[in-house]
Parts: structure tokens; C-alpha cells; sequence
DNA sequence: ATTTCATAATTGGTTCTACCAATTTGTAAA
DNA sequence: TTTACAAATTGGTAGAACCAATTATGAAAT
């Protein structure tokens, strides 16, 4: 929690009262020099604080009026949405399939190996610094990169950004994943395989293939413990999944 | 350029030396002393400019060394990539035709009458204060949002956002637009029937010519005129572009 | 001539005080 | 009750002063 700057460590407090709820969307700040009094520093400190929140977008500050918390829910941090397990899982279905498609026919041989090489740290057969899920996302970042266009590399990275966010996706996901490490391990490699035929249809297939059966290990995880919020989004998502898989 | 806290304005003019290559990447600033001599403000709304600056990941600030450019070429200020408008153009077919058909089995009554009025702006009969370029925007964000997927919707948008970064994009976008608008009518029109017959298929073929036509239109204009640089990128391009036709 | 190292100068970090401007609040008059 | 004006509150800006980290300087040692 201590950080280098002052100014730092005052948004930090700040940001806890606003998330511990002593501070709710839509409330008033203290002044700034009450907040100065409270958290022992000066009012400078505490103004150079907001201000970065602003930058955020954590607060709006109005002029002789106060500082207002923001809804910090959606587009946070940085910009960003949270989305659910399904949701995401889905859109990947749908736009990773593409990507793979249209990376096929112009895929380098350096790429094609660099995914090989991926696939073993994976499997644990190639020792690597990186972790299994690391590779995982390269896997699948390089293969964006493969389609040579920069929006569809920014779409993926995204993708797997929201995935990293959200703690309880984390937790589903690391479920889901070891569970089901082989399966994960045949679909890379059918998708390997299709993109080393330059396949595009073969492609898009086995990559759809891939998010079908999260989806379907994230439908059955649902059912189990206490993966309650999951639940809630599996009803909501579930005839829209159905719905998706017919027109696969 | 006048804004409300004098901090903002500091940052900008501090920004416009970066752009106009007084401050190259990885230069130092001179110190917030003399930045504030310089601007004729006080070392606090330097400081304060410096402090909104480094929150958009512009700057570096050392301790008793000084504040450094960062490079500001990629993920800028709003984390979104600077694309050509062959890619964004490529990407968007792919991923607009997924949403498109991800959305044609259940999007709601309501959503298909909102289309079709900004189809009505878009083409002058229905008369409002958005533009048509606006009217486009929210016709394809609504397609995004009835898929009720809060990361497909951030895609589209996304890529929307990225189209109305690039001036350059901006302009070559308009010529386009301004030649084909009737084609662009006719294309909305086929997605909206798809959408309301709930034909997935016919949605993402739909969708996919709207934007096939759209490229077509970019190669010949980038055969014209001025259009140097879409030039080069459209050599790069087209065979890119004539694979990803097959395919279709 | 080169290296080393203590010192001085520079730079950002923090605090304090003071005053200005926009906003809100409170109160008294209509 | 409503209106209008004044007072209190709040953020905005400025200047000076001092601290701590970094860098530049220059004299002394090699």
C-alpha cells in the first residue's frame, strides 16, 4: 500500500472508503481540507489525489461545489467493461473463430511454430518461465497477430484482459480449465493443425470447437457449489448459447 | 482550447509541444519551475498538469531528475490502437457479421423499430439532430446491443471509437460515404429485413456485404487523387483483403 | 590525463498561507 | 411563501519555503 508518491497513497484511502461504501456512488466527498486534516497531509496532497482520480474517472470534481464519487461499476479503470463468464466466453467463440479464419491463409511458419512452442508449455512438455495460462494467451494473441491487423489483435487482447479481471471469472475459469487441461489440449492442436493447413474453414471450426466446449464446462460448473452468481448469468445465457451453437 | 481548471489548459499546451516535436519521445521536460515561468502560471498547475498527464500514461516523472515523454504512438490516450482503415474496415466486416447474426434470433421488436429510424435519419426522411455519421454509429451499436452481450458491444463500439480517431480515416470515411450513400441505404435496409426475419445467416451475409462494398469503395478511392497514404496500406492490403473475400 | 569523491546545484515532493471565484446555504425582506 | 441578498463553504491558484533524491561540478588523488 505505501507508494512512492504521497499523493498515491491518498488516493488508495480514498478509493477504500469509496469501496468499503463510507463513500457511495453518487455521494460528496469531505472537503479537501477536511480530508487533508483527516489523512494528515496537506491539502495539496489530497487535491493532487483527486485529481488523479479524476483522470480515472473514479470522481467528478465541480468547482465550489465538492468532489462527487463516479459509478466506478462499468468501464473502470481502464475501460474495460465486466462482463459475465458466458457473455465473454461467447463473444470469444464468435470473433476468435474469425480471427483464426483469417489468419489461416497468410499465416507465417515462424508464427505456426511460436503456437507449437506454446502448446508445450501448455502441456508441460516444453519448461518455460511462463505459466500454462500465459501461454494460453499467447496462443491465442498470436494467432491475432497472425491476421496481421491491429484492431482484431486489440479486440483479442481485450478479451483476454476482461477474462484477467474479474476475480470470480478467474476462480470459474481456473475450475474449468483444470478439469478439462486434455481436452484444452487436442482443440489447440486441431486448431494448430488446421492453420498449418491454411485451412480457414478448418480454422474457424476448431476454434469455435475450443469456446463451445468452455462454454459447455462453464454450463456444467454452473450446476455445481456455490457458483450462485454464475448461475444467475447460465439461465440468462443459456437459450442464447443454444441459439448460437444451431447457427455454428 | 480554453478549459475549466487552468491545469488542463497547461497540460495542453504541454502536449502541443510534444506533438509539434519540441519535446521528442524520451526527452526531458524543463522543470516545473521553469514551465511555469515560461506559461505564466504557478508551479502547482504545472504540477497538476504533469500529475493529468502521467495518469494518461504521456508522461514519466523521476524524482530529482525531471519528467520525461513517454511514447505516446501506441495505446494512447484513450488505450485504443491507431488502425488504417483497410484493417478497422476487415475487422468490422468480421465481427459486425457476427453480431449481426448473434442478434437476428433474438433481438426484440423495439430494437428493429429503433434500426429502422435511424435508417430514417440516415437517409433524410426522418427528420433529427443527429447526424447521419451518428445515425450510422447508433444503428450498428444497436445491432451490438441486442445481442445482449456487454463484450460484443464493447468491441463495436470500440472499433466505432477508432474510426473517429483517425482525421485521415475521417476524411477518406466521408468521400466514401458521400459517393455511395444510396448503396449504404440499400445495405441497411438487407440487414434490417435479415434481422427481422430472425435469419442469422441472411444477417451476417448481409452485414458482410455492407462492409465487402465498403472496401471495394476504399480501393477505388485510394486509386484517386491525394490518398498517398491510404495508398500504401492498401497495397499491403489487398491481397489480405481478396483472401478474406474468398471466404466469405 | 584519468579517476574518484565530496560538494553544490538542480529537480521533483510536500507543506503552509493567503486570496480568488464559484456554489451553496441561511436569513431577512417583500 | 417566495424572493433576494449576504455569509459561509468549497474548489482554484499563487507564492514562498523547505525536504529529499538526483545530477552536475570541480578539486584532489592516482
Amino acid at each position: 500500500m505505501a507508494e512512492k508518491r504521497l499523493y498515491h497513497t491518498v488516493a488508495n484511502q480514498i478509493l477504500e472508503l469509496i469501496d468499503s461504501g463510507v463513500f457511495p456512488t453518487g455521494s460528496r466527498l469531505p472537503g479537501e481540507r477536511d480530508l487533508a486534516k483527516k489523512f494528515g497531509v496537506s491539502r495539496v496532497a489530497v487535491r493532487e489525489a483527486e485529481i488523479a482520480l479524476q483522470a480515472q474517472g473514479r470522481l467528478e470534481i465541480k468547482v465550489g461545489s465538492g468532489a462527487y464519487v463516479l459509478d466506478g461499476s462499468k468501464g473502470s479503470h481502464n475501460g474495460l467493461p465486466k462482463v459475465g463468464p458466458f457473455e465473454l466466453t461467447e463473444a470469444r467463440a464468435l470473433f476468435e473463430a474469425e480471427s483464426a479464419a483469417l489468419a489461416a491463409p497468410i499465416i507465417t511458419d515462424d508464427a505456426i511454430a511460436e503456437l507449437e512452442n506454446y502448446i508445450g508449455i501448455m502441456s508441460g512438455k516444453v519448461k518455460s518461465e511462463m505459466t500454462p495460462d500465459d501461454a494460453d494467451a499467447a496462443f491465442h494473441n498470436a494467432i491475432a497477430r497472425a491476421t496481421n491487423n491491429h484492431a482484431i489483435i486489440f479486440v483479442i487482447d481485450s478479451m483476454w484482459k476482461m477474462r484477467k479481471e474479474a476475480a470470480q471469472l478467474q476462480k470459474v475459469y481456473r475450475c474449468v480449465c483444470e478439469k478439462d487441461s486434455s481436452h484444452r489440449e487436442d482443440e489447440h492442436q486441431a486448431i494448430l493443425t488446421a492453420l498449418k493447413n491454411r485451412d480457414s474453414s478448418a480454422a474457424r471450426q476448431a476454434m469455435r470447437a475450443h469456446f463451445t466446449r468452455m462454454i459447455e464446462a462453464l454450463l456444467e460448473a454452473s450446476e455445481e457449489e456455490a457458483y450462485q452468481e454464475v448461475k444467475r448469468q447460465a439461465s440468462e445465457s443459456r437459450s442464447r448459447y443454444m441459439l448460437a451453437k444451431q447457427l455454428s
